[in-house]
DNA sequence: CTTTCTGCAAACGATTTGCAGCAGC
DNA sequence: GCTGCTGCAAATCGTTTGCAGAAAG
């Protein structure tokens, strides 16, 4: 997914880490970028293709510090690697369509429609089960256009 | 999730095992009472514990036989483990309260208001994206009380 | 300099698999 | 018998980690 705020992505990234006494290198900056310009979630081999010179240790290390400091979420779907997209936040709240084929994952905007329904189902789940909600995720699953 | 027709599960089972060319045997008919037995998704580690004796390398490969047949469902949250339970069809269709802390895993039926919205956005999705959607999954994501 | 980050190679751990013996038809 | 199921132990593979050297401050 496209960041919404492209301009200030750099700064606010470098901002949740500072805050997490972390610094924003230039490792952690590819990574950034490569998701940015990314429109779904994106797996470690897919992101290591996209910019050669990676060490895979320090992808994996630096997503999750990325992840602790709120700049990018991982997914985890069903097939053998974890993906990874910016946090929501930066980007605007979306849900995705899953393939169950081949575990591809693409974004699908958020409608206002839904959400409100979505609020209110956790704000009744959340009352009734001790359970403190802070955030939901909805995947639309199927067959993607390649598989089917 | 306690089975919503409990008399016929073990027919509904070895029917749609058989249709498999699968046989329904002891160890798999375990499986079957513990996840009926449970109110929310188990780890593989928990269903070990609650049955005694069971192998398990056999566990692991009766769950793949059991998914492959659709009479139970693998969920994967953020933890180390997967999660296992009867499929939505056997039991009625829910939702999960994932705690972000522990990584359990609670169910909740899911409410006729928020499925009709649920189908719509499915709908308009699936009709922009080349996506064939056949399912939906929610999660409401939040700490439980254990957590809290 | 001190602290954090990087990259390599080795370790980890949930899950899978090879194989020999057993059970079901 | 033949075929599929079980249980043990060993292998697999995405991910994590130890460590020594390089960058940041």
């Amino acid at each position: 997914m496209v960041a919404r705020r492209d301009p200030s992505l750099r700064e606010q990234a470098a901002g949740r880490l500072r805050a997490h006494q972390q610094r924003l290198t230039a490792g952690r900056e590819t990574l950034i970028e490569v998701l940015a310009g990314a429109d779904r979630p994106l797996t470690i081999p897919e992101i290591l293709r996209r910019r050669r010179g990676l060490a895979q240790s320090s992808v994996y290390r630096n997503l999750v510090v990325l992840e602790d400091a709120g700049v990018v979420h991982r997914i985890i779907t069903r097939d053998e690697f974890a993906r990874y997209e910016l946090a929501d936040d930066l980007t605007g709240h979306h849900h995705h369509l899953v393939c169950a084929t081949c575990g591809r994952v693409e974004d699908v905007p958020a409608t206002p429609a839904l959400e409100k329904s979505l609020e209110a189902a956790v704000a009744r789940a959340a009352r009734q089960s001790g359970f403190r909600t802070s955030h939901h995720r909805l995947d639309l699953v199927g067959v993607c256009a390649d598989c089917a």
